[in-house]
DNA sequence: GTCGTAGGCTAATACGTATTAGCGGCTCTC
DNA sequence: GAGAGCCGCTAATACGTATTAGCCTACGAC
């Protein structure tokens, strides 16, 4: 078997063109400064040369040479495995995807990045991170002290999910959930409901803790608005709690929680949402099985992959000033979960 | 704002240590040739002034110096939108991240091939193919021009799916369609049923060739055996022609056509499959609304994905001879959709 | 004392591109 | 006819790493 052709550079343009690898270099990337000229025949002769061989610039050696290349990394924290999570990054990469292709850049999935402590590492022995011009960052809980680092070292990135500050302010694209949240308890008092009830799961990250500020901050008009923990609960034991409280309207963090709170409900001879309310905080990551229409809101991964693309681009290319925070607003749904108390 | 602080390189390695940069090198690459030795306490001096910088060694640059990089390009060519076709990859994708995982391989999506004629394209002005040590090439039909290129230019690459040859054989990691269809068609025949029909989508590609020449092969027992195109068809007017010629099972190409026609069939207050059978044959790509268990075979995509990265690293190292190219068994589905005659 | 040898390291170079200083020749000006 | 200015191009260098030929020292053999 013959070795591999060594491959076709500027060098063999350039011989046979007659003249030098600078000429061919600036050819190809159209340079029409005032300080490097190309008479037109000689351009033709290097185009014809190039088009000949089927010649293409090796974009590793472009990359070395200039700054950029045209690659956004998409790190994803939480293991892709067991398919699970990965349904849950589909939607932020289908928007990635698509305003990545609208910008000419390749995606980099740092599918190398080794799982160790139990969650990936962006910064370890050898990392990878260099090859992209830039990264964007999934995952629930990101760990602040990668933040940090990536901002000492000015590695433009952007955070998919509002994120504290990490030794100074973070870019991100995220939802917003605080506002989303109070709209809900907004509705629910309005319909008259006066005793609410937030059921929190144990995950720390800003996602959550939006959703809660949102809770408390709108529902100080309420009678009473506890917070309860679902965790190591089942839905019987919460629900008993929910009805010696005389609570009328539940807002559940987890999706499949508030599954089986209507379940259990039903299970009980009463109903959703006569005589309880339950509603959602964002369309669930993994597939739940339920017929029911939760009342609740949708978040707008989609835009949210797209957006943090279209901030990343800025980033690397200077254009965007200063640090680029977005929230992105929820859609509200209706659903059939909301009632009177 | 202060420029980002230049990159620690080998070089400031070098000098903190107080040694050659060629040392950094050979440090970092664990070398123990018998050519080039370094002293346990020198290389501990390299070892902590790496350790107190966090240098990581700069891919691009690795990449340019010596072979390979470990980037796995993919290549997906229909394009990824609207959602209905990116769901077709996911599958596909979900394997090959596993596997390039464990391989400790990160994955490029070339989001940024332009489409050219309604599909997109490996080789164009400025292609970044080799920003990656090889590729995979997916998508139902693969332009036999650019597997003509691949070849050529010797560039490592796998596709999913069987593929004619181009130039050469073609290396792939496909599903056998054809020995599914087969066995389709030995039980249909086992049951009792002399006269089959295939029905046909428009589709060339060597997916849908294999699956007729399954049929073909198989159904020469058979008292009749017909292929029927449903393009430009609907279900009620193929229906027609299945009774009237006593067709008693239907082997179908498109499943969303197999939906259409059993429906056609219940409306016309026949059942399936009392008064005719009705096979798939391979599980549909796009979710299809349906709560019948269709008898048909799974397409083993996953697996797939995985032996596809598995296959081309193997070409990549060296360690595979000959052109590799797989066949992985179908899954049979018994369903309720096969009966007697 | 001379030669051989092995260990420990470095200088030099290659990888393929982008960039820039500057060279030689020409025309123009007065 | 000498300086100024422009045009068209090239030589040289940088990017950060991997590789290899070979240098220097010390040590042992005879």
């Amino acid at each position: 078997m013959p070795a591999t052709p060594r491959r076709v550079t500027q060098r063999d343009i350039a011989r046979l063109a007659g003249v030098s690898q600078a000429t061919v270099s600036v050819v190809l990337n159209n340079r029409a400064d005032a300080d490097v000229r190309i008479a037109p025949e000689t351009r033709d002769r290097v185009l014809r040369a190039i088009a000949e061989t089927g010649y293409a610039a090796d974009p590793v050696a472009r990359r070395l040479a200039s700054r950029f290349n045209r690659i956004i990394g998409v790190f994803t924290y939480e293991p892709a495995f067991p398919s699970g999570s990965r349904d849950f990054f589909h939607p932020f990469l289908l928007g990635i995807e698509e305003y990545a292709e609208r910008a000419g850049c390749d995606l980099l999935l740092f599918t190398s990045a080794p799982v160790i402590d139990g969650r990936r590492r962006i910064f370890h022995q050898d990392n990878r991170l260099r090859l992209a011009d830039g990264c964007i960052l999934l995952g629930q809980e990101i760990d602040g002290s990668e933040l940090h680092r990536l901002n000492r070292d000015g590695f433009p990135y952007v955070a998919v999910g509002r994120r504290d500050d990490a030794g100074g302010p973070v870019p991100y694209v995220g939802a917003d959930y605080a506002a989303a949240v109070r709209e809900l308890v907004h509705l629910a008092l309005a319909r008259g409901h006066r005793r609410l009830a937030y059921l929190r799961t144990d995950i720390t990250a800003e996602s959550s803790a939006d959703r809660r500020r949102g809770f408390a901050e709108a529902a100080t008009a309420a009678e009473n608005a506890r917070h309860l923990s679902t965790v190591d609960r089942d839905a019987e034991t919460i629900l008993d709690d929910l009805l010696a409280d005389g609570t009328t309207v539940a807002f559940v963090e987890d999706f499949a929680f508030a599954v089986a709170l209507e379940l259990a409900t039903r299970r009980r001879g009463l109903t959703v949402p006569g005589d309880l309310s339950i509603l959602t905080l964002g369309d669930p990551t993994v597939p739940v099985p339920t017929d029911l229409a939760f009342t609740g809101f949708l978040i707008p991964r989609e835009e949210m992959g797209r957006q943090s693309v279209e901030v990343l681009t800025g980033v690397i290319d200077g254009s965007a000033d200063g640090v680029q925070q977005r929230l992105l607003p929820c859609e509200l749904v209706e659903g059939d979960t909301l009632g009177a108390p």
